[in-house]
DNA sequence: AGGAGCATGTAAGCTGTTACATGATTTC
DNA sequence: GAAATCATGTAACAGCTTACATGCTCCT
């Protein structure tokens, strides 16, 4: 998803600013669908202001910059909810954990051990995020819907499940995984794939 | 990562060509690293061919382009592991299917449905790519190394098991997803997120 | 006869990042 | 006194995709 997609996503669930959808999309819940800084979030709202998806009023603040708050107009619900019913593109995952774990041998157990506790810090970082976080993925408290919570809910655990299986396996192999990095031969070859 | 480290990827475990480069990329294993095509690719061999971390030889073929195979230098091998070295950037997980989920009252039924069966499908090509394509990760048979090719092989076994758990969990669960669409309530909103 | 696959490459254009500018307030 | 947080915005640049150009072979 683009950036104008990404900012009426957040939006969809409650009127919001440039700064807070910048925290939602690389930080927060939303981070499992695009990522954008302020270079580029600006210019899509006003973009999308001037396609009047999105309405904008201003709340001066003392000793700081008005904040803009952006609305999403009924036209901008119907844009993205027209957008998301097409067939959506696959899903992406980029491993740069992946890509270091085949060289395990190359790169020796310091970079692997590294390597390993990195990622599991970022993985349970996302599971805290899936637990901790209720209802970050449901509207505001003003429009509440069960329904939408209950698919938020469903999502989370989803997400949540997923991150429990890698953290398991991870935990359970990496000493295969630092014995290769060693220079060691834990794992048979010959036999098929086992699930 | 970025086009120029795919290539130095993907030419560590053998020459290539940049036609079987994209491929490698877009469809095969590496897909997990880095997508391109071939208007990056092309122009990133060769600034590397200019920087002399891979070398190129020319292989006339009848009736077609002659196919310009490369080499990884020295140079090139060591300068990808240095960057390997570094601490990676966080793994990257973007779900179309996610966001979809998330607004399955809105969507209705038949979004919901079709992204399901488009998700499973996905997953099932992923899991067949990880249990079949063994060796794919592994340098070709001239340089073979047991080492590096158990790598890949505990690579490929955390992969099918992360799959694994994700296609189950949407087996088990579509029905509670397609109710929601359907304005039916399945979940407890009131208990805790149970894993 | 038409389309897909093989094989390379260029040019225009879009999208997004990085770095900068501004400036008050709060925290260490 | 320095750094982080809040809050907006612009300009230069990097990187990549899309579309095009070329042309032969194999399959249906």
């Amino acid at each position: 998803m683009n950036v104008k997609g990404l900012c009426l996503a957040i939006l969809f669930r409650g009127d919001t600013t440039g700064y807070d959808i910048r925290k939602a999309s690389s930080e927060g819940d939303y981070s499992y669908f695009a990522e954008a800084s302020f270079g580029s979030i600006y210019p899509a709202l006003n973009r999308l202001e001037a396609e009047e998806l999105v309405t904008c009023r201003l709340e001066p603040q003392e000793g700081k910059p008005a904040r803009k708050v952006y609305s999403i107009t009924d036209a901008g619900r119907q844009a993205f909810l027209e957008e998301l019913s097409q067939p959506p593109k696959p899903d992406v995952f980029r491993s740069g954990f992946l890509l270091v774990a085949i060289y395990a041998k190359l790169l020796g157990p310091k970079v692997i051990e590294k390597a390993l506790d990195l990622r599991l810090e970022q993985l349970n970082e996302e599971l805290n995020c899936m637990t901790e976080c209720k209802d970050k993925c449901s509207p505001d408290e003003t429009n509440y819907d069960p329904l939408i919570a209950a698919a938020g809910e469903w999502t989370r655990r989803y997400g949540a499940h997923v991150i429990t299986a890698s953290i398991a396996y991870l935990k359970e192999n990496r000493a295969q995984l630092m014995a290769i990095a060693n220079g060691e031969l834990p794992i048979d070859l010959s036999g098929k794939l086992a699930v």
